[in-house]
DNA sequence: ACCTGGTTAATTGTCTGACAACCTGAAATC
DNA sequence: GATTTCAGGTTGTCAGACAATTAACCAGGT
């Protein structure tokens, strides 16, 4: 992001300078200063007009960046109140992910297909890395599944939440916001191809998929990668079919 | 992001109402309109002023929404010139995703890790998916590769050229960006530790890189996924564990 | 015909001041 | 003590102004 360019050597590396507005600094600025964790989430900033004076900018500048950074779901203001770190970072990209699919609908094959890859990837890490902790909390929350079974929302919250315990077991926060947000874009579709009453009963789906989730996990507790991997693909192609159905269905419309 | 939010039966679904700002609806009705393709990549925006008159709003309203899309990287904002729809869409999640790294500067090895599953899941697709066209682009390349074994700036150009080729291949825009993407923010590392005096020599390292991305090709053109999936495996490990070395020994000096 | 320079109009970037809508907390009132 | 009211602060929005930059046009020279 910064300008750190080598010094042209000849006349072909010359390149465009960069004419980065005052907001793109101000904007920089303050994602250094949460990111060095000196800014924490859900703390509040400065009033603007303390904003403005400190960055010696006008109040256009500055409302220009933090609005930027609202819409990125990093800051959040509340009118009368003031303007706040989001306390959830770890939801930014799933956000921005949202946006750019917005842009790019028609996708959702894409996003099913790298989900696979992800899932089953992720299920293989988890396998090396997870502590007896994280799969006790799997473990819970396939219990909360099996006990709201008859509340689609409930269940489906459940549902996401182990796939994310599996995430957040590979250590690894790259893959960990990869992985939410493809299922948090994916989630309305799930909830919708559900309710479709063309597909086979919910109910059947939902105690098949904790059969397959309980699979899972006994092979994380294996320590197995290999066979945790295809029990996760297994479980992620059966899911998937549904929704093919239901995404098919509807385009064909 | 539209607010279809059932009407709420009991007291308890009453949720808070969203006031969304006047810059979140200019941002949702612009989004929508590039997506539509009524805005067309490259396509210049009516000025500021004309904007105002048509969505009945301030010009800090306006502008606040197009400096957020601006920093997304959606539309670009030329002073004298006008605000044109960024032609690379494309570009979009990598450059959010940045952002999103910027906030969470941890650590490279979970990027070499994600790479890792991301290259290795996308040459399993692309030898499904690929044409003979895009293969017959990745020979080219390798081809360019050897000729330019010792200027290593070309060299490295090319050599993501090939990994985008590939990715580029499973024809899933969703697993390019994010390949491109990771790959993109390990460029600097990758230069950094080819440079690094400590390793092996860069030109024979590219020397053996050739003819793993050889190898890769080759199971392409076989269409065996199994084997695809296996060759690249061997090259990003082989390829990442200078940079885990050169990281290693950065961080402890 | 081609280049050169200057002028002008249009456009984005920035600043300032003002008002509205809203929240908080303390003072006033019951 | 509980409730209402009010004052101050904060974000959201608007309008006007100027600066910086660009494109386009036009006249003049080669």
């Amino acid at each position: 992001m910064t300008n750190n360019a080598p010094r042209p050597e000849t006349l072909e590396e010359v390149s465009p300078i960069s004419r980065t507005s005052l907001s793109d600094k101000i904007i920089e600025q303050i994602i250094d200063l949460i990111s060095r964790n000196i800014l924490k989430p859900g703390e509040k900033l400065p009033s603007e007009k303390e904003l403005c004076k400190r960055f010696g900018v006008g109040r256009t500048s500055l409302r220009e960046a933090l609005r930027s950074l609202a819409v990125m779901g990093i800051l959040d203001g509340r009118v009368g109140e003031g303007t706040f770190v989001s306390h959830n970072n770890q939801r930014y990209l799933e956000r921005n992910l949202q946006w750019g699919l917005l842009l790019d609908r028609k996708k959702v094959e894409d996003l099913l297909e790298t989900r696979l890859m992800l899932e089953c990837q992720t299920a293989r890490s988890a396998a090396r890395k997870a502590t007896p902790a994280n799969l006790k909390a799997m473990e819970a929350t396939i219990h909360r599944m099996r006990e709201s079974v008859d509340q689609l929302e409930e269940y489906l919250r459940f549902d996401l939440d182990f796939h994310l315990l599996v995430a957040q077991a590979t250590q690894n926060s790259i893959l960990y916001n990869l992985l939410s947000m493809t299922r948090g874009y994916l989630q309305q579709w799930i909830k919708e191809s559900l309710d479709d009453p063309s597909t086979v009963k919910a109910r059947n789906r939902a105690e098949a998929s904790i059969q397959e989730h309980q699979a899972i996990l006994q092979t994380l507790w294996m320590r197995h990668a290999e066979k945790a991997q295809q029990a996760m693909t297994r479980h992620i192609l059966s899911s998937s079919a549904d929704l093919y159905n239901h995404i098919e269905q509807k385009s064909g419309a």
